[in-house]
DNA sequence: ACCTGAACACCGTTCAAGT
DNA sequence: ACCTGAACACCGTTCAAGT
């Protein structure tokens, strides 16, 4: 037995299989990535992934846990924006993972664990969003349709790319008609 | 040569392939369905489909094509509602070919030509709901992000499919803050 | 002009076998 | 416990050959 042998070698094996496809998911999406091109990457023979995942899919929803945790630490380490900067900042973060963003949608319909990480993300920024809202005052009875709206804005810009000057400009729009719910006369 | 050989054998062949590839991508969506099962479909081999089509994604854009030509159709013969009721006219509609809306998405990374398609039909739409919220009397200066807010709500409505209920809010929400910059005050 | 069987180069996944 | 070569059942597409 080599007196080296660290107990977290198959960790770090597991960790390096997610590396690689997190980067490969990211340049070129879930798709046109091979189970064979991974395993290239990260050292091993294709179905050795197997033995660490069940599945491609599981793989995928391994790579989206990481970058969401990796998004998550930073956005708690940032300090409380006016909300239509927030919301730029979000679309700029998301668009640099814009691949991981279009193959998460594309496999909704065909995986159902690619499905529920999906509804369990959006409850999530549904209930972000609603709180900044609605201490922006926008009241509790008008709240859910203008969440919606703005998560399904978010996903638009995200999904179309527009440049960035027609992105402030969406966003500085849907924050004004959210202010206008509440009610709100500003510096203005 | 036989006295019934009608000229059209070649365009009644391809139209049975794009009713059978329309039916099982309306069912199935694009990935799930394989070429050889719809030229099962259609009585030909597989490979016959390539007389006809360059590729699968080819002949999914003479589906997307024919669903459209016939929706256009069954729009013009429409007389004009009020703006909520027609989107949510659009969004029911749209929801009867769910699969193929999600199928464009996930295809518009891969294909070129199904993102010329996408964009096409984007740009239409876009004409389309400016020209609604302009004689609605929303200033043309602030057009621009209602309209693209308007089209990610379709969007998202689409992809996500809340009910009936939700789907009203939603819309009447959107359709609120547009008359809302339109200075609109009317019956109430 | 229209259609086919056979083949090509892939794909995700499984399995029996090795250490 | 970890990893592999070989195989399996697919996939979209191509090609030479038939009518």
């Amino acid at each position: 037995m080599p007196r080296n042998r660290r107990p977290r070698d198959s960790d770090e094996k597991r960790g390096e299989i997610v590396t690689a496809a997190r980067a490969l998911f990211a340049a070129r999406g879930y798709e046109a990535v091979s189970m064979q091109r991974i395993a290239a990457d990260s050292g091993v023979a294709a179905n050795t992934i197997y033995w660490y995942f069940p599945g491609k899919d599981d793989l995928f929803i391994a790579v989206l846990d990481q970058v969401l945790a990796e998004a998550s630490t930073r956005a708690l380490s940032e300090g409380q924006k006016p909300l239509a900067d927030q919301l730029l900042d979000i679309v700029s973060e998301l668009d640099q993972v814009n691949r991981l963003v279009a193959s998460v949608h594309a496999r909704v319909a065909y995986s159902d664990r690619v499905r529920e990480w999906h509804d369990g993300f959006h409850a999530g920024s549904e209930a972000l969003l609603r709180a900044r809202l609605a201490e922006l005052g926008v009241p509790e009875e008008r709240l859910d349709p203008v969440v919606r709206i703005g998560v399904f804005t978010i996903e638009g810009l995200l999904t179309h790319t527009p440049d960035a000057e027609q992105r402030r400009g969406v966003v500085a729009a849907y924050v004004q008609s959210a202010e206008s719910l509440a009610g709100v006369r500003r510096s203005s």
